[in-house]
DNA sequence: TCTGGGGTCCTAGGACCC
DNA sequence: TCTGGGGTCCTAGGACCC
């Protein structure tokens, strides 16, 4: 795919919102502006955790993932707001929709962030005219604030809109690693954290410009083939394409839940396991897709987790059909202790329609009785069709891709619902 | 009353098959 | 008859990211 790039390289945008739910709050209300605030679960559940927090909360030392009690020792004055993921998901589609005025090849990686390949979609314009169009453009009809990087690949890209926030825009050229990239510590690249990191320390590796020089044959024994890609990376080399349609690839659908209060009784713990199953089961609905792995996740109260899962005969949907398979799992596996945590996930999904396709495989007659011989032919066109290469699921409406023109707004729920 | 919830990718061991 | 080597599938856990 893509091969209409030209020999002489891409040209990759990575554009990043800045403190993304905090910012959408700003906007949403100004006097919250220039204020430290802060965007949190609630406590009482535990699940006082901050998610987000503005600059001005930075500047007293407050982090994300920091409890809440923690963040408030350090900055009284923080103001804190519960999430509010409708108006996030409003802001992202907002902001998506403008980076696909700029290109066809714009590839979500998350609610706030995406890249963009504007290789092919300027003439008269520099790259960084783009780019500096862009972040006004998202700052005046949205009032929310992004970092952009330019580059040539999606490594650089991400690494250059890291450099300068917020408000940024960076350009990170091949001819600029060993002054921009090379002097950063491991554990600040894209792929490195703390095990990583530490692990590289070991070798004597402490800063990027020493991984981009490492031995390959340790860094394979160290790492597998993810130390040997995390060098390629240090030396500024990375291949990967912007997919625009990797956002219907789902590899797993899962929910899972932090309990008030740590129980051991099972009842009440099977009947959040139905919950869960409830949620998991409307989101494959939703996005029409089934699955044969059913696992559960279980924390005690000393955050140790397992996970269980089990392949089953019959791709599951329903919340009963997979409440079944997660009672069983949980009854044969639960050890008795206080449970924190639990989670209700379902991997290997197949396409809905497909999973009744090869159902009706078995049985000529159902598949004859069912299908009109064109249309049977028609759906084997599909199957073994250009869909067939991808790894994952192509989630419903393979229709209207970011690619055609016909529609550039999202038509379905975006990015992890 | 310290550490949420959604994911992806990789590794490694054992079962099983040829 | 003392014991190879490749491959796939399944399961569990770990690292990382936003």
């Amino acid at each position: 795919m893509n091969s209409h790039y030209p020999k002489n390289g891409r040209v990759i945008l990575h554009v990043d919102m800045n403190s993304f739910y905090a910012s959408v709050e700003m906007a949403y209300d100004p006097s919250l502006k220039g204020k430290p605030l802060a965007i949190a679960g609630n406590p009482k559940e535990r699940k006082g955790i901050i998610v987000t927090c503005s600059y001005e909360a930075r500047s007293f030392g407050v982090k994300t993932t920091m409890p809440l009690w923690e963040a408030r020792k350090l900055c009284p004055n923080l103001i804190i707001k519960t999430p509010n993921f409708d108006r996030y998901r409003a802001a992202s589609k907002g902001m998506f929709d403008i980076l696909r005025q700029y290109s066809d090849l714009v590839e979500p990686v998350s609610i706030d962030e995406g890249y963009m390949d504007i290789t092919d979609s300027y003439e008269k314009e520099t790259p960084l005219e783009i780019a500096s169009s862009i972040q006004t453009q998202i700052n005046s009809q949205l009032d929310l604030p992004c970092s952009i990087g330019i580059a040539p690949n999606k490594f650089l890209a991400k690494t250059a809109s890291d450099m300068k926030k917020p408000m940024g825009i960076t350009v990170l050229r091949k001819r600029d690693i060993p002054m921009k990239l090379w002097p950063l510590p491991v554990i600040e690249m894209h792929g490195v954290g703390s095990k990583t990191a530490e692990k590289l320390n070991t070798l004597g590796i402490e800063t990027c410009k020493d991984l981009a020089k490492a031995n390959d044959i340790q860094l394979k024994s160290l790492l597998g083939i993810n130390g040997l890609r995390l060098k390629e990376r240090a030396n500024g080399i990375d291949r990967r394409v912007v997919d625009p349609d990797s956002i219907y690839d789902y590899k797993s659908v899962g929910n899972s839940t932090t309990l008030p209060k740590d129980t051991t009784n099972q009842s009440e713990l099977l009947s959040i396991i139905d919950k869960l199953c409830g949620k998991v089961s409307q989101r494959l609905t939703q996005k029409d897709v089934v699955g044969t792995t059913v696992q559960i996740m279980i924390r005690d109260k000393f955050r140790k987790t397992i996970t269980r899962s089990r392949k089953v005969e019959n791709p599951v949907i329903k919340k009963e059909e997979l409440f079944h398979h997660s009672k069983e799992l949980f009854i044969k596996h639960w050890n008795g202790d206080p449970v924190r945590l639990l989670g209700v996930t379902v991997q290997d999904l197949i396409e809905k329609n497909e999973a009744t396709e090869q159902l009706d495989l078995f049985s000529y007659e159902s598949a004859a009785q069912k299908e009109p011989l064109y249309n049977v032919l028609s759906q084997l066109q599909e199957k073994f069709g250009k869909n067939s290469i991808s790894k994952g699921v192509r989630g419903k409406d393979k229709g209207p891709s970011y690619h055609s023109k016909q529609d550039t707004s999202f038509n379905k729920d975006f990015l992890r619902d």
